[in-house]
This record gives structure tokens, sequence and C-alpha cells, in this order.
DNA sequence: AACATATATGGAATCGTTTCCATTGTTTTT
DNA sequence: AAAAACAATGGAAACGATTCCATATATGTT
């Protein structure tokens, strides 16, 4: 079933059909109506892929996810989904893998769809697209800040993670933590990891607590894993601290776990808190003290900015949505009675 | 740049470039060095839209999603990208909203974008599919059995939920628990609720345990949430119980949490269980007992199953592959000087 | 040497749309 | 009333591949 077909059935020519179907003006309404019925009775359904080759690009929004893993984009990716849907694009996914270096594949990918719009949506992202050399679409880089990078038509929707990461930390100072140590990523790779990193620092300055080097841990992903692995390795050391900031909830949810291992408690010992705000944070025990990032409005903005450069040929921005410290029971005043971890 | 540049610039005509795209025999290899060189030399790409209109199908693999926000899936969703990826074939993924009734969007989306096969992947996928009249291309059901499915061409990869739930209930029986609280989710919606009910209340059978019916409950949808009310509910009913069997990890972590909002602690005064092997299992506290589910090898299997399907044209087969019963901190032996909880 | 077979190639039709251009009425303007 | 503008339509040329068919040369068979 073709237009061709619809146009034998209905009389009309196939351009008549055509720009019925794409609701153009100039189509008398009983035109309209005839043909429409003959679409629904006849179950018409338009082939994709000699539309785009003739106009020569998509009609679909194209969501590249780089590394799955984090339940975090989960929850994202399952919210973009529905406003693009609610929006009435087709949406197709694409996952990268987070360690190899796919950035070939995700420009070939780009190139070949020639989609309308693409949400980029990942952990390094920023400098990932470093090695695109043009983006010529409209696009979203969504969790990042991506107002450096060298493109026109890229908008960013992020919270303000040096900033996040300061508060976070200026809230464990305000209990009367001074031996903090910070659980992240691999600052060199991860900007992500850097930026929360500095805010950290930047907390301690003004607070004027000097902040001890030895309490610093890069893991390699953000993991159950390696959150584990970082108060492992912390502990072996001897090095005191009573709290524990871990820029990723899943990392303060390995690291909650270690130190459980090694009997010490959260947060009568040791006061942890995470960084994202996932679901399961309020449901554990104790539950989590975290930054929250708004995922489901960031995920709404992401879309809505880039339907507006689609549509309206609105200029690409860069928006910075709250965040907010979720304080739960994970953490705790720092008090003298209670001794801290190491000085066993 | 297309291949009839390609040809002008070889010299060859567009047949033999088509051929050595494509990687037909009967080309000589002096055509083949030049044509290629002269590809890569260009960045030729082909378009995608002219080579699928004219062989009337996709060339990739569509996984469709019912249902992200379970943790499982995006463990599961990574693996089989991983794999497809593998095997060469470029992967498409379509999430369905989990409530709205998507059974046409998702027709609509396998007729138009005609795959080289289908993965199904979802909670409800079985009754989900009832409503498709036909599947004409190779495709798999994973994670539940679709050997009841009328249709000639879909595989499916799965653990037998009902044995797994049966020898998760013999544990906690064999423990000694005699008032344990089943918590999932609808059966009348969900066959794998009422498949894991169903071996519950075999269990139950062989042991010549009676099964209290107010020890039973049905959810909404497996989420943090639907756990705590569970719990919750229970809780309120004064009803006693001495181990908690939860249908999928979430629910149990969201009812440990309410256990323990309501001073009950796990497994000292109730075990809990869990069903699916999530990653987080491990690191909580109390780490979670669970019946864990293959996930990774699901994933594998499906994704090998349907590209032998679309290679070989194997016929389409119902696999399923083993669980474990994974025993950690959540659950204990029953004793006697325990308080069953309710008894306060 | 004559014929059959296999190999390497090019030309042209085709896939199902969109869209430019031409055509025919029908208004509106002057 | 003639000219200009507009509305509704159809025909046909793209879009960029694949593939059938024809052709030319090379190889093998009797």
């Amino acid at each position: 079933m073709t237009i061709k077909d619809l146009a034998e059935i209905t009389g009309y020519g196939v351009a008549t059909i055509s720009r019925v179907l794409n609701n153009h003006p100039n189509v008398s309404e009983k035109a309209r109506n005839v043909i429409m019925q003959a679409v629904v009775e006849n179950g018409f359904q338009l082939n994709t892929n000699a539309k785009q080759l003739k106009q020569q690009h998509a009609t679909s929004i194209l969501l590249v996810v780089k590394g799955t893993s984090n339940e975090m984009f989960s929850e994202m990716v399952e919210t973009i989904q529905n406003h693009v849907a609610q929006a009435n694009y087709p949406l197709c996914v694409d996952y990268l893998d987070e360690d190899a270096n796919e950035v070939l594949r995700a420009v070939q990918l780009c190139r070949e769809k020639k989609p309308l719009g693409i949400l980029f949506l990942g952990g390094n992202m920023q400098n990932f697209l470093k090695d695109f050399d043009k983006i010529d679409i409209p696009s979203v880089l969504v969790t990042n800040n991506g107002s450096e990078l060298p493109f026109e038509n890229l908008s960013s929707v992020y919270t303000d993670d040096r900033q996040a990461a300061r508060c976070a930390m200026d809230s464990l100072l305000a209990l009367g933590h001074r031996k903090v140590v910070i659980v992240g990523g691999d600052r060199e790779i991860s900007d992500i990891s850097r930026l929360r990193y500095e805010g950290c620092l930047q907390s301690f300055r003004e607070h004027g607590v000097p902040f001890d080097e030895q309490l610093d841990y890069q893991g390699v992903r953000f993991s159950y894993q390696d959150g584990y692995h970082a108060a492992q390795k912390l502990l072996r050391s001897k090095r005191e601290f009573t709290a524990l900031f871990a820029v990723a909830d899943v990392m303060a949810i390995g690291a909650i776990r270690a130190l459980r291992d090694n009997g010490i408690r959260v947060p009568e010992d040791v006061s942890v808190m995470g960084y994202d705000g996932l679901l399961v944070g309020a449901f554990l025990v104790p539950q989590l003290t975290t930054v929250a990032q708004p995922i489901y409005r960031m995920a709404q903005r992401s879309v809505e900015l880039l339907i507006d450069q689609i549509k309206n040929g609105t200029p690409a921005c860069h928006e910075s949505v709250p965040f907010t410290i979720v304080t739960r029971e994970s953490t705790r005043s720092f008090a003298e009675e209670a001794k801290p971890c190491g000085s066993v």
C-alpha cells in the first residue's frame, strides 16, 4: 500500500495525497476527507525510508547515551523518552560503550541518521564531544555544562556541580566534621569529578579547614564496587576521618558497606554523603544524605530546549537547574565523644 | 558523495561499486582495491534510507523495552547493547510507557522499521504480546517464557520463575520460618508475579505448611515505594510473620526500610528475601538474600538466539537459564527466642 | 577449433516518497 | 471586461542505493 495505490483508490494524484499526509495548505476540505478515510480504511503506512531519502533527513530525535550502568541514567532516559513521545517525535536511543573510544561510531551515527536533533547524555560527554569536529544540528548536552564547547548548536542543561559540591561540603563542615574523605572519579578524565572536587576544596578554603591530601580517592568509575574499594583503601591507610563525601550515590552505597564490613557504623562513627539523589537513597538503612539533582526536571528542560531549537530556531543556550541538599540519616554532627575512625 | 560520484572517480559503474560495498562475489581484486580506496579517501557514507528503500527492510535489530525504571532492565539493556554491537548489527532501542497501552505504537514501530529482528524486554511482555496479531520476523522475548504464545518466529529466554520462587521459599522454610509474607505485583496482570506466587504455594504445600492468605500482598508495580507500602500495610494488620519474600529486589529494599521504620530489625526480627539479584543487593546493609537471575547470561543468550535465527534461519526455541539462590545477610534461621513481629 | 561455462563489468529500472512546475478554474483588482 | 492573483490539482523528476539483465572477456571442455 503506497501513496500511488491511494491515488488510484481516491482518484486524486500522488501530489495531493502527499500534501494531505503532510498537512500542507492548499488542499480542499473534501480531498482531505476522502484521502484520510482511504488512509485509515486501507491501513496505509508511510514509508519512512522513501520520505527520508527524499528529504535528506529524519524526523526523529536521537538520544546518545554513554555508560548505561548508572541508575541515574535510566531514570533520565525514561523521563526523556516520555517527554519526547509527548511532543510526538520518534525517539531513537543509542548506547555507547562506556570505556571503548566510540567517538567515531557516535559521529557516524549522527551523520547517518541525520535526526532533527540530538540529546547527549553521559558521564564524560564534555570530553567526548571535544572530538567532534562539528555539530550542525540542534543538540543538547544533558548533565554537563557545555558553554565552553565550541558548538554553535549545542545547548546544555546541568546543575552547577562545583557549587553543589561546595554546599554539600559546607553542610558537612557545619556539622563539625574536619576530616572529610572525598571519593570520586578520575579528575583528569571526568569533568564532573573535577568540578565537584574543586567545589569541596573551595568550601575547605572558605572555612579555613586544611584538606588532607591523603583523604582524596579517585576511582575509575561511578560504581558500587569503586565506592567499596575507596573506603577499604582509606581504612587500610589508617588515616583518621569522620566523614566521607562520595560524589555519586552508588559510590556512597559501596563505601557504607565497606565501612560496615570494618565495624564502623554510619552515621555514628562516620558520616557519609552522596551525590545524585537516586530514588534508592531514601530507602537505604541508613537513608542517604545526598545532593539531589533534579533528574526529572533536567530531562524535561533538555527536551524542551531541543524542541524549541528544532521548531522555532531558538538559539542554543546553557541552563543551570537548581540542586537540593537532602539531609537524611547517613550524616550527623560530629561530636567529640564519637571516636574518629582509624584511631582505634 | 554518492556511489555515482564514486563511479565517476574510479571509472567503474555504480553496480560494481555497490557490489564492493556489499561484499558480493565476482568483483576483481583490483576493482575492490581501487574502490575501497576511493571510499576512504572521500569519506563516503552509504545512504541507509536509499538502501533500505530498495531492499524493503532495515539491517538493524530493534530492542523494545517496556518499563525502564527497573534497575534490572538497565543492566540488561547495557548487556544486550554490548552483544549486539559485538555482532556488528546496529541496535535501536525503543522505550514504551509502562502503563499506557502502547501496543499500537509498538506494532507500528515494528512494521515501520522492518528490522532484521526484535528483542522484547519488559515486565509484562507476555500479556503485551497477546495483542499482536502476528510477528513475522525473528524475535526473542527476554525474561519471560513465550512458549505458549502463538508466534512461529518468537524465541524466548527466561528463568523458571515458578521453580525459582519454590526454591526460594524452600530455603525460607528450611530456616524454620512458617509465617512468611509474599509481596508481589498484580497476579491478574503480571505473569511473573503469578508464577512466582504459585511457586511459593507449591513450596508451602510440599512442606505441609498452611499459607495464611492475610500474608499476601499484591502491589501495583515493582518499585521501592510499593515494597515500602506492602510492609507498612502488613504491619498495620498486626498479623504475625517472621519472614518476608518480595518477588523483586526493589520491593524487598522498600520493605526493609518500612520494617526499620517500625523498629523491626532485619534479619534479627524478620528475614527478608528478594528476587532479581541486582548489583546493589550485595552492598546493602544488610546484604540482601535473593534469587539471582543470570542477567548477563540471559541478555547474551537472547542476542545469540536472535542472531542465529536471522543469519541461519534456526527455528525459534524457548530456553530456560538457571537461577541461583544467593544467601546473604537479610535472612537467618527462625529461632524460637526471636519474637515474631506483631506480637508486641 | 568450436562450444559451453565462469568471471567481471555497466546500464537501466526500481523502491515510495517529496516537490517543482504546469495547468485549470475561480476570485479579486483595476 | 481584462488582467492579475489565488486555490486546487496532477505529472514527472528527483533522492541514492540495489539488482536484473546484457555484454564482453577469459577459462575450460570436447
